[in-house]
DNA sequence: GTTAATAGTTAGTACTACGAACTATTAAAT
DNA sequence: ATTTAATAGTTCGTAGTACTAACTATTAAC
């Protein structure tokens, strides 16, 4: 139990902890990319920029977005100039969603609004803290990762009536 | 600088953080209160039972949820009759959103469902583990709380034209 | 007493989540 | 080897939410 700023509390939910955090976050983050004309889902070119011969149900699964919901998002950037489907000649189902150059470029602005909230928001941390703190959170991520969700991705195949 | 399943991270971007704890303990919440036929924003039903004479411009602004989908989520609320809209009669402009004995009845559910994820979500924890995580966390609030997003809900009264 | 602001509302647009079903392709079963 | 099942990606349709604009009724400000 502890106190701040005349609240008291008993050990904060997790949801509670998340929208309090997510909300403000994400809006500043929105805002300071506006300028950049990006579609929402940039976390989707953080991952090509760090996975080469991404799939997108690769991509779906490493951000928890649904696979149908992909299609449009990975338009979306297509239609920019982001990033380009290269089917893959192994296993023609596939294609590879891959930066462009144009992708590439963009994304030294991305890191850069990430790493001026990130600066901000934990400002005053001790780096010992900081560590502490994303060591709590796997510890967490652990724990829940495998929560049976109502979100679960499930791809049943059936045949025609 | 830490180790965790052979990843190698230098501290996490606080939208990491946000996005690998979120989705799995929300898909895994809304699941456990799939049987109480609820509607997702159950933390509405929360906020009603910690504060008396909630307007609906208060919830808003509390759960940063706009003004305008909240209209609809308390006529969802209301339609089950977890709750009803009292006018105010020294303001008859704002109607307090209370909740009925069905309402009241159906927060020990709630509670519960919460407490048993947050439990998994945290069983590895240490009490002092755990109040020092929530003692970052409140740091990060009141670090990320002001910041300028685009999502910040403005209220413009314009004439007829 | 007119003007401005506020609480709540409705209409309309956009994005996302999700289930179902489809095509093309590959893997598995027998 | 041929049938069957599974997979990657897609389209369609539905639902929920975020947001803008504009509206009514009411209250506050000048």
């Amino acid at each position: 139990m502890a106190k701040e700023n005349g609240d008291t509390y008993i050990n904060m939910p997790l949801g509670k902890i998340c929208s309090m955090v997510t909300k403000p976050y994400y809006g500043a983050l929105t805002k300071k990319m506006e300028h950049l004309k990006l579609e929402k889902n940039f976390s989707v070119l953080i991952l090509l920029e760090e996975n080469k011969h991404c799939t997108q149900q690769y991509i779906s699964d490493a951000l928890q977005i649904d696979k149908v919901s992909m299609v449009k998002i990975i338009d979306g950037f297509a239609k920019q100039g982001f990033v380009k489907r290269v089917q893959n000649p192994k296993d023609r189902r596939e294609y590879f969603v891959e930066l462009t150059p144009k992708g590439q470029k963009i994304l030294p602005a991305i890191h850069k609004a990430i790493k001026e909230l990130n600066d901000i928001a934990f400002k005053d941390f001790t780096q010992k803290e900081r560590d502490a703190f994303d060591k709590a959170i796997i510890k967490v991520y652990h724990n829940v990762k495998h929560f049976p969700s109502s979100h679960v991705i499930v791809y049943k195949t059936k045949k025609k009536t």
